[in-house]
DNA sequence: CCAAAACGGAACATTCGTGTTCCACTACTG
DNA sequence: CAGTAGTGGAACACGAATGTTCCGTTTTGG
């Protein structure tokens, strides 16, 4: 049961397939998971014997997307509403379908480090704070609340490729033009 | 089978605790929704005798609940931004847990006029265009993304409350403030 | 008060997803 | 070429959810 590479390459074809096809319906059968991989429903249970581990599987590998991605934004860079905004970028990059799943679906956000604890959320929750104190962030809106409408705005933007056909450059354009605006610290009437 | 009102009552009480339950949990059997409602399952299949039309009603159900939150709201008076964001405070109060369901599985928003045909929808999409024509909405977001982006906030805000124990009105003001400034032309760098 | 309406529980058949086992086939590798 | 790892299909048992029927009980309303 060494680690070839064969078994990593149909390990990730799984995991993708299983991402593709749970993002649209979480509750879709092994079966269909199995035939979008083009495996076996037999090979696909050699690898995760149960449903709740091919669940576990995506959460991990989503954290570890999420880690790549906050790393890569070099979040202690710069103003920290541009931070946040490379933030986003990246997260659109690397986490494509999983979104959805994160998102939308708490089966998948427990039973791991989620949600309070990962260090990646800490991150951004940091962050944030710095923008209120270099003044680059409206201090109107408190760190957890930007933390829900990031995510939110990248669920926003990748519904918006999907449902409407329009690219992901011109989608991720208009989130990150809202998100900017959003953060920015205006002398606009205070709600 | 006349509508007598112990049957409408019934069924509503059925209709909501299917909302609050699939809200949970998009895949929850029947007879959870019918103890939540405190009706025995064969009731419940009295009134909607498949899954699908239990479904089907929730989300016919929602499009009344729309059309009543756009109506209330006056489209039409005053500037474009300012109505969009009454629009944004009728949905949050009116709409509930149905946001979720609405927001996260498209099972809910098939087989009906959704999503290009609903009346409410094209509203929405004339209010922005004509922000865009009284200046009052920024002119680099499409009519598209600021409806997917509104939606998409108002999920947040109400995941706001379930999850980090935010009160409602504190949660509402977060959400309205975000979209205020989003929407906003402000002369700030283009991204 | 009495009949009709509405309800709840028990039981049943059916379907579907799941998890498992067994066996034959293919591909790589020494 | 032989052996081994990897695969896929068929078959099976099991449990859960669904949809239906039947019947006794409660509630409603004229």
């Amino acid at each position: 049961m060494v680690e070839t590479g064969v078994r990593t390459r149909t390990r990730q074809a799984i995991l993708d397939a299983a991402v593709v096809v749970l993002s649209r319906d979480s509750s879709a059968s092994l079966s269909e998971v199995a035939r979008e991989a083009g495996v076996g429903r037999t090979t696909l249970h050699r690898y995760f014997p149960e449903r709740s581990d091919l669940v576990q599987a995506i959460g991990t590998f989503t954290l570890e997307r999420i880690a790549v991605a906050t790393d890569r934004a070099k979040l202690d860079v710069g103003p920290a509403r541009e931070a946040v905004v490379r933030l986003c970028r990246e997260y659109f990059e690397l986490l494509g379908d999983v979104l959805s799943l994160v998102f939308t679906d708490p089966q998948f956000s427990s039973g791991l480090d989620w949600h309070e604890e990962s260090e990646s959320d800490l991150a951004l929750l940091a962050l944030v704070r710095r923008g209120h104190q270099d003044g680059s962030i409206d201090r109107g809106l408190t760190p957890e609340w930007v933390q829900q409408a990031l995510w939110a705005l990248l669920y926003a933007a990748w519904a918006f490729v999907r449902e409407c056909g329009v690219s992901r450059h011109e989608a991720l354009g208009q989130c990150l033009r809202s998100l900017e605006r959003m953060l920015h610290p205006g002398d606009q009437a205070t709600g």
